[in-house]
DNA sequence: ACAAAACATGACAGCGCTGTCAAAACGGAT
DNA sequence: ATCCGTTTTGACAGCGCTGTCATGTTTTGT
């Protein structure tokens, strides 16, 4: 039928390279050079399977010479699922975040998948923005720990079609699975724990919680821990920033302005801030815990290795990362999931309390 | 030929709806819905430059209705430069890579361009791997800090067609672009500044290094320096696996098993393991820096916020990242970059030397 | 009012790859 | 030699979008 199509090959393959740099090779180019066709080139590029031996090595021997790289866009766009993998998380300066991301990186790596990353600094608008643009990249999945998202965001999450795993906290709802702890139940923990070392002067210092649903919720727990043995926070002080040594070091200087030391226990939202809380008894002449007891949250290994270590709450990190990682790639498998995986955690009675 | 296709329309377009979720609207029906062509909504979409204000509102509008998400992986596979940067770190659990990691995605993010990420685990093979997996998404540039490269990793990189920056180190020649510091000047500032102080018994203690080759310059800086007062590492203790407080701990406390303390200085690979050899001192009962000096690596907070602020040399590591998205994103635009940008370091004098 | 320039829109082809279906090649059994 | 089932290969179309070029459609100058 009327063909009009003069042109046989698309492009002049007269010369090596066109432009002088070795212009990424495709696969028409291997198959030529295999002497096959396109699709059996692909076929035995990945696989192998329905391709004779011979015809595998042909290709592979064709695809090393010319030093090929599959442009996985354009396989990802012609049928296959994404290889790739968003995650969200709300910083990276807080070294939890850190190790959830080694479990997810490793985990999915293995499975031959790559996160694309986008940090929110706890700015709900920033995080629906990051969403936004990480699902233009049509992921096979979707990993976040959510910092007070928008509606906006939720709806997104919602409807974008993959599997989206919420991480670190497990007490709300899931939109599709959630992988964590549940950090009210954290706080409550640690409230009934001193407690039973008999303090009854507790105080909580904490980071800029205003955007960190978990920290917040921490809090709650612990309030509410408290509140059951009828016992209210003795004080409170939260220092603007995200959480650090240096940041627990100053906040618990001026904690100690408004309430004695003696028989008083506190709280840190984190255990990088109770270390530095810890630097400024050493400092101040301070005995802990006779004068103030200490106590963090994450059970990093910075407080373990102090000379006393420190009070805290061990979460499991990098397992939330290697179950997240896990649940996509079951679910990636057409695999039932449960909706919450609870990692659970662990309260480590230190020397500081 | 019979054209035997009697379907017009790819798809079934009668319902909303077709299998439940709302399948990802397409440009196309982006365009039908504003009633202009695929083209003009496409341009409407992106800047809006030759396009009616009031066909802008239109597609828009229709773009909003529809919560269309425009799907990036065709974009780039069209026409564009992607929007994807591939990363390559070899630990996330050196707080050093989450640094850098964190300034690169500040600053990529706000060109609207995202990392996506492989972590080697310092394993050149699997770095190797990782390059060849990232090169296949077609990412706009590259950022590694290379865990001692294989032969095919930097042949890799040479032809990948897209700007490599280099980051850390600005010793070796760089294959494009470097962002660093010179890890063997910072080592040799080390061994002055301790010279200087009177200190002829000097040791050094670190995490494996066998494929770091950061800290192996460092070490080889601090040799040099060192040798050019004449004096020789008087201890080397170096410890499986990667650096971390209760590795310092461990670590200082075998150092001390072959060396006596008093008059001692003890270098360490990264500021953490000094933070842990500064603990095992307080435990000891060692006089810190009348029996043993310590100093460590990289100026991390958690050194500074030490009752004796640790002596250390100051990386500017969100610096790197920061200055490595930017160079990236000149490259993007077709300027200029230089081939080495070095940030330097600081030496800090602090009192445990 | 008419040509020239400026703007706005659209048709077409194609990026590099993979799903689907159909054809060819091969092997063994009769 | 013939037939059937299996293995191996290929043709075709299309994923969703954007470059290029061509075609309207307005605006401006004289």
């Amino acid at each position: 039928m009327g063909s009009d199509s003069p042109v046989i090959f698309g492009r002049d393959m007269s010369t090596d390279s066109p432009q002088g740099g070795d212009s990424r090779p495709t696969l028409a180019e291997v198959a030529r050079t295999a002497g096959v066709s396109e699709i059996t080139a692909s076929r035995a590029l990945r696989g192998g399977t329905h391709v004779a031996r011979r015809t595998l090595e042909k290709v592979e021997a064709a695809a090393r010479a010319l030093n090929y790289v599959p442009n996985r866009l354009a396989g990802t766009l012609a049928g296959g699922r994404s290889r790739q993998v968003a995650v969200v998380l709300p910083s990276l300066s807080n070294s939890v975040f850190a190790d959830v991301l080694n479990g997810l990186e490793t985990h999915l790596e293995q499975a031959g998948h790559h996160p694309i990353l986008g940090v929110s600094n706890y700015d709900p608008d920033h995080e629906e923005r990051l969403v936004a643009d990480l699902l233009s990249w049509r992921p096979a999945g979707l990993v976040i720990a959510p910092a007070a998202s928008t509606v906006a965001t939720r709806r997104m999450l919602a409807g974008a079609g993959v599997p989206v795993v919420e991480i670190m906290d497990i007490d709300p709802a899931p939109i599709d699975m959630a992988v964590g702890l549940s950090q009210r139940a954290a706080g409550r923990a640690m409230a009934h724990y001193l407690i039973g070392r008999g303090y009854r002067k507790i105080a909580y210092v904490g980071h800029d919680i205003s955007t960190d649903p978990r920290a917040t919720t921490r809090l709650d727990g612990l309030v509410q821990g408290l509140s059951e043995a009828e016992i209210k926070l003795a004080a409170t002080v939260i220092l603007p920033g995200p959480s650090s040594v240096p940041l627990g070091r100053e906040a618990v200087a001026r904690l100690l302005q408004e309430v004695e030391p003696g028989g008083l226990a506190v709280c840190f939202s984190n255990d990088d801030m109770a270390v530095g809380a810890m630097f400024h008894a050493l400092d101040a002449g301070l005995n802990v815990p006779g004068d103030i007891a200490l106590a963090g949250f994450n059970g990093l290994a910075i407080g373990q290795a102090l000379p006393l270590p420190l009070t805290s709450v061990a979460s499991r990190r990098d397992e939330i990362g290697a179950l997240a990682a896990k649940a996509l790639l079951a679910r990636f498998a057409g695999e039932d999931v449960a909706r919450v995986q609870d990692v659970g955690f662990r309260l480590i009675p230190g020397a500081t309390t």
